[in-house]
DNA sequence: TCATATTGCGTGCATATACACCTATAATCC
DNA sequence: GGATTATAGGTGTATATGCACGCAATATGA
């Protein structure tokens, strides 16, 4: 036996999300920032400022993992964090131009790990792998 | 936008293992370990003792990873690791009668779950999706 | 046999993940 | 307006993840 007979469909998302992440870490090595990283920079940057918790929805992650995540972007200065002026318990999200070109340097990565992928998995395939995985976390969602 | 129109393959697959996690977890939170941990004992209790290595490579992920992964399940006496005399570099993963037992509780809840998310997603739909998994891992291996 | 290479494993570090619990602030309702 | 409730967010703790590095033990080759 090895991983790929475990049944358990946790394991089996697990699994393929491990070695995804590897993938795209080794692809956007250059950027300097991790994938996850990315993901929020990009997330940031096309839906503007917002506050913890709306970019944890758009995100559909928790609010406190959000949290702790931005502290390494915040630290290397790509986002910055502001305090609401009109709701002082609020926090507003925001990505520098350091951010800015950043994220432009890991966007060229990121499109040729995407393009690798959908060469080796077949476009079709990969879209439709995309569509299944988003209804599978849609029916478990809480 | 949310999660959803995030088109990184990286960022659906973490995202489904995260929600997928988090159902399994919640289905078998009675058991007292996690889902992660049930998949680590059953596979030392169906391939018997094994090392370090050998158990990494049966479940596909980082020896490291494992490593400190089976600290907290030693700690709670569900398995024991013990060293070798041929080869004194090699330690030796075993399975407990508690771990035994443990195992038992939790794959009854473990079931249920795959029942409940088959029922919710459609039993051949789930199977096809586990064999993308499978083949996206394959896919990026290095 | 002894120097070298390989192998098995642990640890430091950094990020990821989320639950429980806490504080501060704002909104609501007598 | 003051008590209550709801909301935004931070922190402690625990597990998950993997790279870089180091150490000890075995295997190998001259």
């Amino acid at each position: 036996m090895s991983a790929l007979d475990i049944p358990c469909y946790s394991f089996t998302a697990r699994h393929a999300s491990r070695h995804l992440a590897q993938f795209y870490e080794r692809m956007i090595l250059g950027s300097g920032i991790h994938i996850q990283q990315f993901t929020i920079l990009a997330i940031i940057k096309h839906k503007g400022p917002l506050s913890i918790i709306e970019l944890a929805q758009e995100l559909a992650m928790d609010r406190t993992t959000l949290a702790r995540s931005l502290s390494p972007i915040e630290r290397d200065a790509y986002i910055s964090i502001a305090n609401n002026k009109e709701d002082r318990r609020i926090r507003i999200v925001s990505i520098t131009p350091k951010g800015k070109e950043k994220l432009e340097v890991a966007i060229k990565l990121w499109r040729k790990a995407q393009a690798e992928f959908e060469s080796r998995f077949g476009v079709e395939r990969a879209a439709k792998l995309r569509e299944e995985l988003r209804a599978a976390a849609e029916a478990v969602a809480a």
